[in-house]
DNA sequence: TATGCGCCTTATAGCAACTACAAGGTCAAG
DNA sequence: CTTGACCTTGTAGTTGCTATAAGGCGCATA
């Protein structure tokens, strides 16, 4: 299959899966005689397998580790556990401080009485006309 | 001030300040005889609400539409307002979506009992060994 | 046969918001 | 008078793509 058509089967753009080859994520396929490339189901279960990590939030250096990781059939599952362990740990750790944020942008519109900027007591708590 | 000092009480790098005064979110200071940036205690409260804005996720170009409305005291807050309703809408999606993604991985550790990789129902649900 | 269209190729530059050099100038302390 | 901490500018790197330019390929139609 042609990238065009891996690209509508996969949800990418070309640009990106043309990307993730130079990157060394996707094996380079194989070439038509007009040098297009040329994709396996390999290739699809690859690609499938990366934008599917990468929906869940792992990095592309993270993709690369998976990758190898499930290339290698007898290794311990532990490794792989502990990878996506970490991007658990990572994925708490970001809700948590959206959460605060999140409280705290509340808080900012739940004090503001005020209708001009002079008083508002948004822009106050966020360090501006502290010395009025 | 000197850079240094300025970035000592702000916590921000020296690099970022002079960044922000490229991007002209910080106003260009003046400059000392062997041409050191002098800065006043202006420069220190803009820069804290900067920094402040963006510890609450705002944006690079919010921050400037912060600013530029902060400077005009008597416009109308409402315009402050919705700044802040749109960043705390966008906060509140981005919980949502990491807190899906934080289920997914639950779900993935609960769920893989195997111990080598070839038998991993977490490589498995990433697309990988499907045929098997 | 020509030509138009959608697809493909490469190479290069851009995005956000910094961060990290490199190469050099300045200044106070020992 | 030299060391070391500071400052200057300019440029390039980071992450994960995305966009654009300039051109080649392959098929349907006039």
């Amino acid at each position: 299959m042609r990238i065009g058509e891996l690209a509508r089967a996969t949800g990418t753009k070309p640009e990106t899966i043309r990307y993730y080859e130079r990157e060394g994520i996707l094996p380079a396929a194989d070439r038509t005689d007009s040098n297009y490339r040329d994709y396996s189901t390999d290739h699809l279960a690859t690609l499938t397998f990366v934008r599917r990590a990468r929906e869940l939030g792992f990095s592309i250096a993270q993709v690369r580790e998976l990758l190898a990781l499930s290339d290698h059939d007898e290794k311990p599952c532990l490794d792989v556990d502990l990878l996506v362990q970490q991007q658990l740990a990572e994925v708490e750790r970001r809700i948590a401080d959206l959460s605060a944020l999140r409280d705290e942008l509340r808080q900012m519109l739940r004090s503001c009485q005020a209708d001009k900027i002079g008083e508002c007591q948004i822009i106050g708590s966020l360090g501006r006309h502290a010395r009025t």
